[in-house]
DNA sequence: CATCAGGGCCCTG
DNA sequence: CAGGGCCCTGAT
């Protein structure tokens, strides 16, 4: 479907704010519903129901911040529409997060300073309703990277909506609840494997309500935890990200995965990442960046990520295996 | 060619 | 609480 752009929005995020380290996340998997280069975010959005292509473009700096946020819809909006749109967009991208409190309680720290440095204004944050996050984490499962771009691509393709707006052409989500005429074995088909099976499941729990993502934004972390784990597929390393990246939650770690374990080996105690250290070593460490532990890790892990887009890093090659 | 682990999670014993 | 099984791919 070929869209018009309607309206453009000026937003004005606190500053410092990093454009291109907010609205890219170079350690993401690429996926068909958005693209970036240097200064502009094309991202298709789904909001109360209506799905838009969005054009994010830095108009700014970083200390004098300024985003200019395009909207194409499908068909008229109202004001009352855009408003609760740009408060999702400002909460997805934490674009009032105060950063300064992170910065001053680690400008002393070896690993931690010259990366605040380098990123002033790099927002945690992502663009994904917590479904489709949680779409995200099934088909990272136990999965290279390339096979995980593929299930999702497919997905898309099957169960999603191509928009042309900007000369782009992205995909936007289906619905939750969309899945529902659609049987476990198509989704077999589409090579998804036992995945197609916890997509059922998930698809079929929001479909029907059973979960609120506005109110379990309100609830505590240990609530928010609790009910992620409910969700059948939906284990420890899927809950971490999901606690960080859509509850901003940046203090929660308590769970490394074993490939997270091999880089943080390297980047923390220089060590063999095919010797590994122990989670528990690791997560010890990592208790001098509370209150803001998954943050400092974050802040690292991107750094690193931006340093591959430059240069050849041997043993991150041989970890990732695209 | 065959084998095997991969950006987990469920289930069983 | 440890360990096997799961879908499918591509690296070896």
């Amino acid at each position: 479907m070929k869209l018009k752009k309607i309206k453009s929005i000026k937003l004005i995020p606190k500053a410092p704010f990093n454009f291109d380290a907010t609205f890219h996340k170079p350690d993401h998997f690429p996926s068909g519903d958005n693209d970036w280069q240097a200064g502009f975010r094309w991202q298709t959005w789904r909001w109360e129901g209506k799905l838009l292509g969005l054009k994010f473009e830095n108009k700014g700096s970083v200390k004098r911040p300024q985003i200019k946020t395009t909207i194409y819809p499908q068909n008229s909006l109202s004001n009352s529409f855009i408003n609760s749109l740009i408060n999702e967009i400002s909460y997805k991208y934490n674009l009032d997060l105060d950063l300064a409190k992170f910065y001053a309680l680690f400008k002393k720290d070896e690993v931690l300073a010259p990366v605040i440095k380098r990123w002033q204004g790099l927002r945690p944050g992502h663009q994904g309703s917590l479904y489709e996050y949680l779409v995200v984490g099934l088909v990272l499962q136990n999965a290279t990277v390339k096979r995980s771009v593929n299930m999702l691509q497919v997905l898309f393709e099957n169960y999603g909506q191509c928009l042309e707006y900007d000369e782009k052409k992205l995909w936007g989500f289906w619905r939750p609840g969309d899945l529902a005429g659609v049987k476990e074995e198509e989704l077999r088909g589409l090579k998804i494997g036992y995945r197609a099976k916890y997509l059922k499941r998930l698809d079929d729990c929001f479909g029907k309500g059973k979960i609120d993502e506005f109110d379990l934004r309100r609830r505590d972390v240990e609530k928010q935890k609790e009910e992620l784990l409910k969700i059948y597929g939906v284990g420890p390393a899927t809950a971490g990200y999901i606690l960080f990246d859509i509850f901003h939650r940046f203090n929660f770690i308590e769970h490394i995965s074993p490939w997270e374990r091999k880089i943080y080996s390297k980047l923390f105690f220089d060590q063999d990442p095919e010797k590994p250290v122990s989670e528990d070593k690791l997560l010890k460490y990592f208790d001098r960046y509370r209150p803001y532990q998954q943050l400092a890790v974050h802040y690292i892990w991107e750094d690193l990520w931006w340093q591959r887009k430059n240069k050849h890093i041997p043993w991150l090659e041989k970890l990732i295996r695209a």
